[in-house]
DNA sequence: ATCAATTTTAGAACTATTCTAATGCCACGA
DNA sequence: TCGTGGCATTAGAATAGTTCTAAAATTGAT
């Protein structure tokens, strides 16, 4: 019995696709942290997403891990959550969606895209194109 | 003829009303710090604003600046905007609005009421309470 | 096999922010 | 007026997320 399932092989070959579909040259690390990354929609730091992958016997360095961070994010696959000045999120779920940030519990939450606000070209600061939406509402606990 | 002109005794008085209304206990230092954060509305920084305050003379340290930003951001007189890891910006008009972010020139643009999104208070998480809604919108130059 | 270009890596460097612990300040009651 | 308690302020150290450096590894092309 071989350590890769079908399922598995045929997750490999759709995350080496997507990689390649947005022109990012595959490389090991990157496939290994794609995989870990976009196994599932996640609201991940780096650091998390350092262990993820280490935890399995691999071993992916940390400048490896910002760098492809910021090139998959570069590349539109993953987006920035920036919370905090000391607290990161990459999401694995790049498609348009916002969130609530709750800062009793530090949970963040995908927000349903009917609540998300729209916004016209031409009320955008002049000889600029947008990027994108940042939205997070922060929600905390009702006092009991 | 004194160094304050009748406005800035006005103006002086008028932050400490402000400073006490939000239940802050007024110090020589929360005074002048909050005298040139008010002074009008801006997007400064913690050191910008250390700069600020330190350019006529006056001496604050740097512990007071973060200390006292913290305050008034609990207290509801400032708002901060977080743009990246190492970019968080005090917006002195704590008043509801959102911002403009153009990536390029690192310009951070007030938007109009207008264009805020809406939030029904039925749609947060189960048992929370809406603190802050923080949009930016991340804009970059047209390319030429 | 050789080569140039790109990627990975360990660890150092950087830097915004927070922490520490000593000192200062001030209101109040004895 | 003096002493005490409780904050507030401070310099500088510590922290921690991120970026940088420069050397080694990998890659695909010739
Ligand atoms: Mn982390
Ligand atoms: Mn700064
Ligand atoms: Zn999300
Ligand atoms: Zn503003």
């Amino acid at each position: 019995m071989t350590p890769n399932t079908h399922d598995q092989l045929l997750k490999k070959k759709q995350v080496e696709q997507m990689l390649a579909e947005h022109g990012i040259f595959v490389t090991a690390q990157r496939r290994i942290i794609a995989e870990a990354l976009f196994a599932r929609n996640q609201h991940i730091t780096a650091d998390q997403l350092l262990d993820l992958v280490n935890k399995n016997g691999t071993k992916v360095s940390k400048a490896t891990i910002y760098n492809s961070l910021g090139l998959f994010a570069d590349k539109g696959l993953v987006r920035e959550i920036h919370i905090n000045a000391s607290k990161t999120f990459y999401d694995s779920n790049a498609s348009r969606h916002h969130h609530f940030y709750n800062v009793d519990t530090g949970d963040l939450i995908d927000m349903k895209e009917r609540l998300v606000p729209l916004f016209l070209q031409s009320d955008l600061p002049d000889g600029t194109v947008m990027e994108t939406a940042d939205v997070v509402i922060r929600v905390r606990n009702q006092s009991p």
